[in-house]
DNA sequence: TTGTACGCGTTATCAA
DNA sequence: TTGATAACGCGTACAA
């Protein structure tokens, strides 16, 4: 029953050759038609299914591409696994699915696997805790095909599919300023990562286009979660009024969140004494009470550009190394305020 | 470089025979410690990988399982391929995913690649679309380790791990019962497929046991989606006032929130008017102006139980078939209205 | 058009 | 303790 069919059991079954199927069921024309139809016949009537790791061994092709990423749940990565998992589909790749699990002992673990099982190429979103850079400039000299999303390992020797983070954050800065906002504070994530580090530069970069203050007191490291967005948010309203901020641009929708709350509790209104603005647009983000306004990351078109790099890196022996940025959408709405302008344009647009 | 180095390689580089370098990686006991040592040195310094494509040939085993499931980017797959990947990891099994995309040829599509791969087994759950349980019946019948995974055909002689669908309905149901409500009805779901029939037959249950009335005017089917649900309500609040029902169960979330809206447009309210329990515990539930009473679905659970029950009938040729259901909790907040006596119990409980 | 020989990287088996 | 041989299923290269 699940001994598997090979082709020489069908030869063996017509009294041809094992070549002879071989060529039937890979090249149909290179035989004769009515052998031809006999083989198919009868490897459609025993069940043959072609086995991938014979082939592969002698091929030294797996047709397998391994994805590690660092959290499965969030909205974000399971979207870019949809965009991977489409031009795998169209391309005739198997994906491996592996989670780091922000560890990135883990991750090395995985990539170990996965080199194990000879896949043909790598995509890898970096777990929060990698530091070892070492262990990923050895992989790249190994000379495996490796696209780096997301989180990228920078100036390695690897491509790398991101979002415009610095763009991003500099245009949706740019947005408040444009309603008419001058005092306006940045709550920054970890400047250890370089999606803290490109949104920070992105945000100072608008307000000095504007000729702006860049005040320290105005820069508040939040991390990327509600609770440090509330306590850094805090820090804030406990300003002397005169020093108070008057907009705020989170380093993400979470951050904002528990900034939303510390501004209610505080007893003031959003946005009509403190605007707020946001990043990723989570699911939240159009629920709450005041909608936020935020950058939507197009996931999706990162697993496509992504997996599509990859892809032309593993069959292209010659394919460039090459930095990727994919645009993102400023998302407008109640949260940042409007000015009666901004109710007649189109209410998103891209970078 | 990419050249992977192979145990012949190293065998000659000091040597030996290949033989000797396979025993000193797989069985360190069963070579001299000092020949061990130099093995063992040199096959990291050439930075050997052991090559699974060929230990799988000869051992016709791959550690590897295929998940085929019918949607990536809705909250509940995500976390059942987190439940299976924790246990994969644990038992040091790789995940091919695929995704049917709701399609039943991309799914047949999807599980030939896997068999191709030589997979040890296969995880799935099924399209929509799906009708053609005769594929299934071939699948059983090649003996290929199968576990069906919340959507699952039934009766083909394959394990199943799915939600307890019909007492989790039932109890939620009884909720509704309990808390005073006497015309309750039911948006339900296609009945073409089984979670559909289940919730139904789960609410007839419970009204039965509660001498309630059943009546035809008070089911109707509503689907899946919001659009729907609206339509569906507005069915039962077009009824004549005296056959208007009390209380609503939802068929899922988004038939829910379709219901509501629908209240709302007809200007009433909730749960003053009517009370609403939804299922699945979307992400939404809970944020909307009335949160929504709703069944929460261990997503994460579903997956290490499937992936155990799956990794135990790959390891044990005499394995049971067997269905299993986990269970829910049902999540109590503001849209079934409540007593004095719940706000004094506990706000949640499991089926 | 069809068949034979060999090798892909590994391990089980038996012999030394 | 170590080595030689054969086999896993398939495809390339060559021969018939």
């Amino acid at each position: 029953l699940n001994s598997n069919v090979t082709l020489k059991q069908i030869a063996d079954e017509l009294g041809v050759s094992a070549m002879t199927v071989s060529r039937a069921v890979n090249h149909p024309d290179k035989v004769d038609s009515k052998t031809l139809k006999r083989v198919l016949e009868t490897a459609h009537r025993l069940g043959y299914t072609p086995n991938h790791v014979a082939k592969s061994l002698v091929s030294s092709r797996t047709y397998t591409i391994g994805v590690v990423i660092p959290e499965i749940s969030h909205s974000f990565f399971p979207e870019v696994v949809r965009g991977i998992e489409e031009i795998a589909y169209n391309t005739n790749y198997q994906l491996f699915l592996t989670n780091s699990a922000e560890s990135s002992e883990r991750e090395q673990k995985a990539v170990d696997a996965l080199r194990s099982k000879r896949v043909d190429g790598i995509l890898i979103s970096c777990a929060q805790t990698t530091t070892a850079d070492t262990y990923y400039r050895q992989l790249v000299k190994t000379g495996w095909p490796l696209v780096f999303f997301d989180r990228c390992a920078e100036n390695i020797g690897a491509s790398c599919v991101s979002v415009n983070d610095k763009a991003s954050s500099r245009r949706i800065t740019q947005h408040l300023i444009n309603l008419g906002y001058t005092r306006i504070a940045h709550l920054s994530g970890s400047q250890k990562l370089s999606i803290g580090k490109k949104r920070l530069e992105g945000f100072i970069e608008a307000l000095q286009d504007a000729d702006l203050a860049i005040r320290p007191d105005w820069q508040v490291e939040s991390g990327f979660q509600e609770k440090g967005g509330y306590e850094a948010m805090k820090k804030l309203l406990n300003l002397p009024l005169k020093d108070r901020p008057r907009a705020v641009v989170a380093v993400n929708d979470p951050a904002a969140f528990g900034a939303i709350d510390a501004i209610r509790d505080h007893g003031l209104s959003i946005p009509g004494d403190i605007a707020i603005v946001g990043f990723s647009d989570d699911i939240r983000a159009k629920l709450i009470p005041c909608p936020l306004t935020t950058v939507r990351q197009p996931a999706y078109q990162v697993g496509t550009v992504a997996a599509d790099k990859l892809i032309r890196t593993i069959e292209n022996s010659d394919e460039q190394v090459e930095y990727i940025e994919v645009g993102t959408e400023i998302i407008i709405r109640a949260s940042c305020g409007s000015t009666s302008e901004m109710h007649a344009s189109k209410h998103s647009y891209t970078v």
